[in-house]
Order: structure tokens, then C-alpha cells, then sequence
DNA sequence: CACATAACTTGCTATGTAGCAGCAACTAAT
DNA sequence: ATTAGTTGCTGCTACATAGCAAGTTATGTG
């Protein structure tokens, strides 16, 4: 029993199982009376407890006795949280869109004066470094990059924004895409289209199919027979509109109004059409996605659906807080409507309709 | 002389000294020697010993004997610097041009192991909380937060980029923007244009001022009077750069080049100057300052100068790098060279000249 | 000369004693 | 009833011993 493991160490071990096992609770008995108990000697209870104490197991008050520290592991706070957005994730922070977010996020933690540093490295070495000095992370959750998600999930609590997780016990806060573009169809159709294209982004997450889903549902909303030929698959980039352009183009004839999955593609597909020498919005009315600060500086500037990015970044900074600092949370997963931005990009059909 | 301080402390300050005088090199005498000459009981230099270990002045060697630790007071390394960004600047991280410089440093830092953090909260708690995790800091430096750099710069080893700092004793890594804003001249001039025009950005920094000092001596150089009536105050903005094509356009004679001091301004005056019928490149030539990726990306696409993003991540962390590593660096100013990359927002003059 | 042994040093653990000061509660004196 | 003293609890500081393991040095023997 006795071998090599110093006496003291016992001793420590065992004051933390009785607490553990709630024998010991708030005030420790005299160190005297310890000693006495455990049949160890003064010095080397004394010894025990002032390394619990550094520890932060106990704690002493001068000339009143020692007392059992109930506040939670606490992991030190640094009062600083993390935004996490994957290095890999096209544009990343150069994205308007991420980085509105995160100057929202700053705004609304410094209310609570909590600092917030943006990194987006996920080596694990660098990354756990990072988190070691955060109390939580808001991360923008993609599911190629979910594994680094749940990973520093074990480190300090988290909380996703644009897709929620596969793993249902991280709390999200993400947008309404599918009713949004369902705004989107129902908009068109207001305006007497009826032939609606759609630039779909990536399927690989919830963001992509659910606007893809959202444009399926407004249009049977509005009677209108899925075409599959007037879906095009592209994956964000302002390229990949260029290249939808260039798909539709290719057909007998040509939608009259296109939905894409977001304002970078729309962007493209504008400058393809027009290069084309189509006119915007009289010959095909365009609608994006996500409201970027260039979306309103173009000409014509862009219909598109703005993301409440004060809302997101309100929700989640408030789970966050709540989960740092160890309070239920009432809702866990949060969906915030998102709505149409109307501008000039979008005409009434020309053709046959003059519905509605 | 004993009055209430414990004499541990007494024996710790003694220690203490003695290093300072260097009275106590490397080893330490054994315990109950150094007991013997302090007068003290073993125990009690055993005690005032450990907490010096704790402190970290002193390291023991186990069955060797105690040492003096000299590695310097010794920053513990945090591997991860910090990138600086004023949240008040105009789209601050937004800005497509600082969220490349970010991932260019990100890049460079990972080849060292090293994580960076962007933050932009300039709130002094906020800050020195977040100075408290990071070995140093790249800042971008404009005039009006001069001061919080040289805060900064009391915690941690800083390095400015974009603008040398009024104090130039901080290392600064820039880019030649007076040499490139003659190039800039000197292509408009090589296409046969002689009226050419300038929107100044803010002249409250280095980068605004010598962009505009280089299209000065740019004319001089090719023998062109300056006109201060072809010269538009704006502030960097997409909007300003709106107001300054409206005021060209109210002159009797329209420049045929106007070079902007940022690609943004160049995007709006494009869009005011189309919107009024103007054919871009055609009737007017456009030069931007930046390259941010819609230069590329809109049609027509814009000639603009190139920062040299990667060389300015490069030179700025391994400054920075040598400064945490307490290393004497040789080039405290660097100034980048930045060139111009022709595209599609230039003709060759069509009036009067057909020069050179 | 080589090697084993003994003597010594180092820090580590453990235990004992002792006086101090601050506090609370009880008790005795005013 | 208030005050003053006593007692006993707490933790804090200080000092003294003593055995242990592990490395170092001096010594002695083949």
C-alpha cells in the first residue's frame, strides 16, 4: 500500500473521493481532526490540502477552516470567444458574407465584454491551441469540416450557424433557406413568370438543399411543374454562374427568370447574360442569395434574400454565454426567417402571362 | 525585524538578491547548507525553495541539486500571433484586400507552427485580454489608431503593414504605392492618353498620400501640367466613387483615364459612368489600386495595381517572428514594389493623339 | 589499473512540537 | 445588561529529526 506513492497523494485522493461521494461537503473538519481520522500526521494533511488549494479543489478562509470549492470545473475564463470558419471553405473570411457575420458577433459579444478572435486553421495542434485560450466557438458549420467541429466540442462548448450539425446535440442558429426561396418563387411569380430557372449551390449540406428544396416547394406552391432542365448545378462560385449562364443559354428557350443559390453565382450568371448581350432584367430576371455588399452596388443592383445577420449573430452569442456559463438552454436549435430584398434586377414577364 | 514577515519570504527575497548579484550562479548550494548560512532551519529554506521552483526562478534536478533557471523572464510561447484590424476602418475585414492579407498570413505563420487570430475590438480591457494571448501582432496601421499600436506595442512585439507607423521605431512592411501609382500614369500615357484624371482616396495616411503623389510625379515624368480640377477627393468608398464620376462628368471636358486610389472607387465611378452612357473603356479608361477579386470579375474586368499580398504576409511575420524570438533584425522598413495588371478597363486614346 | 564498495550529498517524504493570531462562544465580573 | 476574560477552535509559521532513493566521490582490494 504504502510501495512509493507518497502518503500525501493518498491523502489527496482521498479527500477528493469523499467529496465526490458528497461525505465531505462544504467545511473540511479541522486539519488537526483529519489527521487524526486518516491517521496520517499534521504536517502532511497540511501538505494534502494547500495542494488541493492550488489545485482549486479547496479552499481556505484565514482563521474559519477549509472549504470544499463548488464552482464547476470553470474552465478559467478568458472571456474571449472563437469564430471558426474552415481555411479550405471557398473565400472564407474573404467572403462579405462571413465577415459581416463576424463584426456582428464582435458587436453583440462586447456588450457582454467578451472579445472575439476569428481563426479558421484546423490542424489539430494549432487548433487545440487556439481553443485553450477561448471559452466557446461559433462556428460556421459545413459537414466536409464536422469532425473538427465535434472535436472542439471536447475542448469548450460550441455552437454552429449556417447548417446545423449532423450531430443534433450542438446547438445551431441557422436561416430559413427553404421558405425563403420559396419567398423567392412565390416573388417571380408574382411578377408573371412562370418559366423559373435555378442555379443550385453544393448539395453536400443543408444550406444547398434546403434552398434547392425551398424552389421545388414554391413551385408547386404556384402550380408550376418542375423542368428539371431548368436546374443547373453549380457550387457558389462566381465562375460556376458563368458557367449556368452558359447552360441556359444552350436551351431552346431560355427561363425568364433564375433563382440562384447565392449572390456570387448571380453575379456571374448577370455578367454572362449580358455579355451576351441580354438585357437584365427585361430579358431574364435574376434573384441571389445572401444580400453581399456588392449585391446593391451593381447595375442593376440584385433582388436577393437578406440574411438577418444581426439575429444570428444575437442568438448565438447568447447560447454561447449561456452554455459557457453552464445554464440550461431552452432552445437548441434556432431557424430565423430570412426575406426578399427587392431591386432592379427582376421585371414583370413580358410573354404570354400577365397572371395574377 | 521579524516583526509579522514570514521568514520564508525573508529567505526567498535573500535568494532572490543574491541571483540579481550574481553572488548565486547555476547550482545552489545543497538545502541544509544554504540553511546553515541563512541561519534558518532546513525546512524553512526547503519551503522558501519551493516556492522560488513555482515562481520559476529556480529548477530543481532531482537527486542533483537546485539550479538557477536563466532563460530570460521569458514570454511563455504562446505560438500564435494576433492580426490587428481597427473595427471602425471602413469594411475592415470585409474588405476583400485585408481578408487576403489574413489568410496570406495564416499561410506563411502555419509553416512555423504558428496560429494566428484576427481581432478588431479596440477596447483596452478587451485588448489587453487579447495581447495576453498572442506573442506578438501584425497590425494594419492607419494615423487615427497610431495610439492604440503603441499600446499594444507595451505588451507585445508589433509589426505595421499598409502604413508605417509616425513612430518608426515600430518595423513596417508597406508597399511602394508612389511607384505604382506612376506606373499606373505611365500605361494610361503609353496608351496615348493625356487628360487623365485621379480620385484620391484619404489623405489622413501614408498609402493616400503617396498614391497621390505618385500620379503627380507620374505626370511630371511624362512632361503632362497637373490639372487640379482632374482631381476628385474621395474616401475609398464605392459611394465616392460614384460622386467623383458625377463630378467629371460636370466638366466641360471629360478626362480620358481616370486612375483611382482604390479598386472600390474605381467600381463605383465605372457604374456611374455606365449608368450615364459612357462606354468603359471606350469613351473613359479606368485604373484601380488593389486588385480585390470583383476587379477580375466584372465586365469590363479592371486594370488595377496588384498588391503583393503574399510577399507582404512573408516579410511582416518573419519580422515579427525575429522580434518574438528576441532576435536583432536588420531591415526595419520594407517597402514592397507593386505593379499594374493590364485587363480590360483601358483603350488607347481615340482623340488628338496617337502618340509614342 | 580496474572495479567494487563505502561514505557522502542531494532532494523527498514524513512526523513531531510549539507558539502565534484571529475568531466564536461561553462564562464570570461589573 | 453589558463588559471582560477564558476556552477552544481554526489555520499559519517555524523549527527539529529522520529515513529514503539516487547520484557522486573517495577508498580499498583484486
Amino acid at each position: 500500500m504504502s510501495d512509493t506513492t507518497p502518503k500525501y497523494i493518498f491523502v489527496e485522493n482521498h479527500i477528493k473521493a469523499a467529496i465526490k461521494k458528497k461525505e465531505l461537503v462544504d467545511k473540511l473538519p479541522g486539519e488537526r481532526t483529519l489527521a487524526a481520522q486518516l491517521g496520517v500526521s499534521y504536517m502532511t494533511v497540511r501538505k494534502s490540502v494547500e495542494n488541493l488549494v492550488t489545485q482549486g479543489v479547496l479552499y481556505k478562509v484565514p482563521t474559519k477552516g477549509t472549504y470544499v470549492n463548488y464552482e464547476k470545473p470553470q474552465r478559467s475564463k478568458n472571456y474571449t470567444i472563437g469564430y471558426f470558419l474552415d481555411a479550405t471553405m471557398i473565400a472564407g473570411i474573404s467572403s462579405p458574407y462571413y465577415s459581416l457575420i463576424f463584426d456582428a458577433i464582435e458587436k453583440v459579444a462586447a456588450k457582454d465584454d467578451y472579445s472575439v478572435v476569428y481563426f479558421s486553421d484546423n490542424n489539430p495542434d494549432r487548433l487545440n491551441r487556439t481553443l485553450s485560450k477561448v471559452d466557446g466557438v461559433i462556428a460556421t458549420c459545413i459537414p466536409r469540416i464536422e469532425h473538427v467541429i465535434l472535436e472542439m466540442k471536447q475542448s469548450v462548448p460550441v455552437v454552429v450557424i449556417e447548417n446545423s450539425a449532423a450531430d443534433k446535440v450542438i446547438p445551431s442558429v441557422i436561416i430559413d433557406n427553404f421558405n425563403a426561396d420559396v419567398e423567392s418563387v412565390d416573388y417571380a411569380c408574382s411578377l408573371g413568370h412562370s418559366k423559373i430557372g435555378f442555379m443550385t449551390g453544393l448539395d453536400d449540406s443543408d444550406v444547398g438543399k434546403n434552398r434547392y428544396a425551398g424552389y421545388q416547394y414554391g413551385l408547386r406552391k404556384n402550380k408550376i411543374e418542375l423542368d428539371k432542365s431548368l436546374v443547373f448545378n453549380g457550387n457558389y462560385s462566381y465562375q460556376s454562374g458563368i458557367e449556368g449562364a452558359e447552360y441556359f443559354l444552350t436551351l431552346d428557350e431560355l427561363p425568364t427568370t433564375v433563382i440562384c443559390a447565392n449572390d456570387s453565382m448571380a453575379l456571374g450568371a448577370i455578367r454572362h447574360f449580358r455579355q451576351e448581350g441580354l438585357n437584365i432584367p427585361e430579358d431574364i430576371s435574376i434573384i441571389g442569395f445572401d444580400n453581399i455588399d456588392v449585391a446593391a452596388q451593381i447595375v442593376p443592383s440584385l433582388t436577393t434574400i437578406a440574411s438577418p445577420i444581426d439575429e444570428i449573430a444575437k442568438h448565438s452569442f447568447s447560447i454561447l454565454k449561456a452554455l459557457i456559463d453552464g445554464k440550461t438552454i431552452e432552445q437548441q436549435h434556432i431557424a430565423l426567417p430570412a426575406h426578399l430584398i427587392i431591386r432592379d434586377s427582376c421585371a414583370t414577364a413580358k410573354n404570354k402571362s400577365a397572371a395574377a
